[in-house]
DNA sequence: TGTACATCAGTGAACGCGCGTTCACTGATGTAC
DNA sequence: TGTACATCAGTGAACGCGCGTTCACTGATGTAC
């Protein structure tokens, strides 16, 4: 009884090891082929295993997916969380760069996160999980608006802050007959401008 | 060569007729399952033919949905269009309720466009007609930009409200464990602060 | 040290399904003479 | 009016494909005695 239990947290860590291997995969196959078309095979390929092997490791691909888009995004609400708040209207500016330009380089991500919210079939655990995931970009958000004076509504600003850029991402980033870059510049004009607006109309609320 | 003539146009009105009993039926079945999960077997049905007619009314699954698209919006862009532009202020909120009212009640538009946007796999013929039906709707929005007293950079002003009220679609017609009501109350309340944030923001640049 | 046994990660093959599209064919309608 | 022919909308069956998932099995590893 007490050998196994010695064992038990190694091969709990060998499990670990395996399912951010598999999660690794994920995440290349996402940034090398377009989201509806990647399949467990590819993954499974990707990874050097069997895909059936996937299902001893993940209960079915949403649930890999909703994995892989949580540990994806982490980077980016870290580096997000840490912007410098001393400046609120510069702050502003900054986060939605940070937020746009991450979403447009690693653009699977933002096309999971689309996708997710456009199929409403996630169960109520896995919209809980991938809300939760969200939720900390909400709360900086919300403390930038209260930083620049808002005291009302500031959730619905945050809310509205959001969708906005998400609205820019989704909107633009396939305007036909544009280079990737110059995409790029105008979804980052367009954010810059929204940032603006949004700083200026919350100080003049205040 | 003169009986035929007189022949050909009435065939002619005989097609348009069928393609629009095959839109409407198009219509009816995205209004009533995801986008997603809607084939071509399943609009054959709705509209009491083969499927294997479509064909010779639409080249393919996409031209009908693009079609679709495009008939099925119209609607919407007159209201927009015939708003009263006098007092541009309550214009830009009125626009947004249409706007996010219809998208809202209409899903189906809104998750085809979505769909589109993701997705640029769409020929570029095909890109261009969705645009080109989008494009008065831009229009509209600047024209409202300008009313404001606005001078420089309203197109792109317009992109942004467009993406805007796009957003807060997107981002939350799937918030989970609401009531549809609660969410169409919540949607409405952020169209409406975006909105009132555009008009002031745009009024104090001018 | 050696042997019998249990566990379990990993696997290739197969299942079952639904899809968009094509094909060969039917039959109604209109044309030519 | 009658007959042979052409056209073409409409169709059910079939094609070919790819998918997520499951299953029965293998073989390596560790355990018990």
């Amino acid at each position: 009884m007490a050998e196994p239990a010695t064992f038990a947290p190694l091969n709990e860590q060998n499990r670990k090891a395996k399912r951010q291997a598999i999660l690794d995969a994920t995440e290349r196959v996402f940034s090398s082929k377009p989201f509806n078309l990647v399949s467990m095979r590819d993954i499974a390929n990707e990874a050097g295993i069997s895909h059936a092997t996937i299902y001893r490791y993940f209960p079915d691909q949403q649930a890999l997916f909703v994995e892989a888009f949580v540990r994806g995004i982490q980077d980016i609400l870290d580096a997000i969380r840490n912007c410098d708040p001393r400046d609120p209207v510069q702050a502003m500016t900054t986060v939605a760069g940070l937020f746009v330009d991450f979403l447009f380089e690693n653009d699977h991500y933002f096309k999971m996160m689309s996708h997710f919210m456009l199929h409403g079939e996630l169960g109520r655990d896995r919209v809980n999980r991938l809300n939760s995931t969200v939720r900390p970009l909400l709360d900086q958000f919300e403390a930038l608006f209260r930083k620049l004076g808002v005291r009302k509504d500031t959730r619905l600003m945050a809310h509205c802050y959001f969708s906005s850029l998400n609205g820019i991402l989704i909107t633009f980033r396939d305007y036909p007959g544009r280079s990737r870059e110059e995409v790029h510049r105008h979804i980052k004009r367009l954010s810059l401008m929204t940032a603006k607006l949004f700083a200026r109309g919350a100080g003049q609320q205040a």
